[in-house]
DNA sequence: AGCTGAAATTACTATATCGCCACATAACGA
DNA sequence: TCGTTATGTGGCGATATAGTAATTTCAGCT
């Protein structure tokens, strides 16, 4: 028998470490923009270029690039380089699950409010 | 047969609109701050008061109180007053759901990386 | 080499946010 | 009512980040 983590609390979970929670952190950090999360709707389409991914987000070249930096750095998506261009894809697939979660959690929300206001 | 969206694209999505991004990007930016994770993850264990929570956090009272208003106004928690006391619990499924996600996402990363070291 | 198009990087301003402090507010008992 | 305990709030300084403009880097072509 191993003794339980290190604490005097009850039990439940070895209170996750300051490093664990920043790392955590960082990560829902790269997706609290929406222009990342309309840059990672768009590639989830499939892999794009960038000038591809600037022209259909709406922003401007530098913008976009550090965007997808940013995005690239959190280990979301990966780049290739083809020429002078540069493509870019979702390398995560927990981009996939959290869209499908937080997407669908808000249509639900939505849906409360619609009955809500057409219950007054 | 009816129309694919209203553009020219392929098809694929609806191209979310900024409201829908802003909403999700909110709600992501609600769970990017190391201590407001410490907070829902201490709140996992079941509801808890401010006080318990500052023990707990070793942070601020005041601190404590506006990572909580951040969380409430995402709709992540509730909170119940209970003479001079107010309790806080976790009112959105989805927080354990995206908690599951990052965990075992993070522990697959430390463990390639253990790995990877392991086989320099 | 020189040119061109694509993408990244740097410098800068404006805005947002964290943690801390002091103070305000609310509930309750002496 | 006064005092105490438990929370919420406003203001402040420091830091971080989005967006923009200008510059730099890089690949391929003539």
């Amino acid at each position: 028998m191993r003794k339980n983590s290190s604490s005097t609390k009850k039990s439940s979970k070895p209170e996750m470490t300051p490093l664990a929670l920043e790392l955590i952190a960082a990560r829902f950090r790269a997706l609290s923009e929406p222009m990342r999360l309309r840059l990672l709707n768009l590639l989830m389409q499939g892999e794009k270029s960038v000038g591809a991914l600037v022209a259909a987000a709406d922003s401007s070249q530098a913008n976009v690039s550090k965007h997808l930096a940013v995005l690239r750095e959190s280990g979301m998506i990966a780049m290739r380089k083809e020429g002078p261009s540069t493509f870019y894809r979702i390398d995560d697939p927990i981009v996939f699950e959290l869209c499908e979660l937080m997407c669908s959690r808000l249509r639900r929300e939505i849906e409360n409010q619609s009955q809500a206001i057409a219950g007054l």
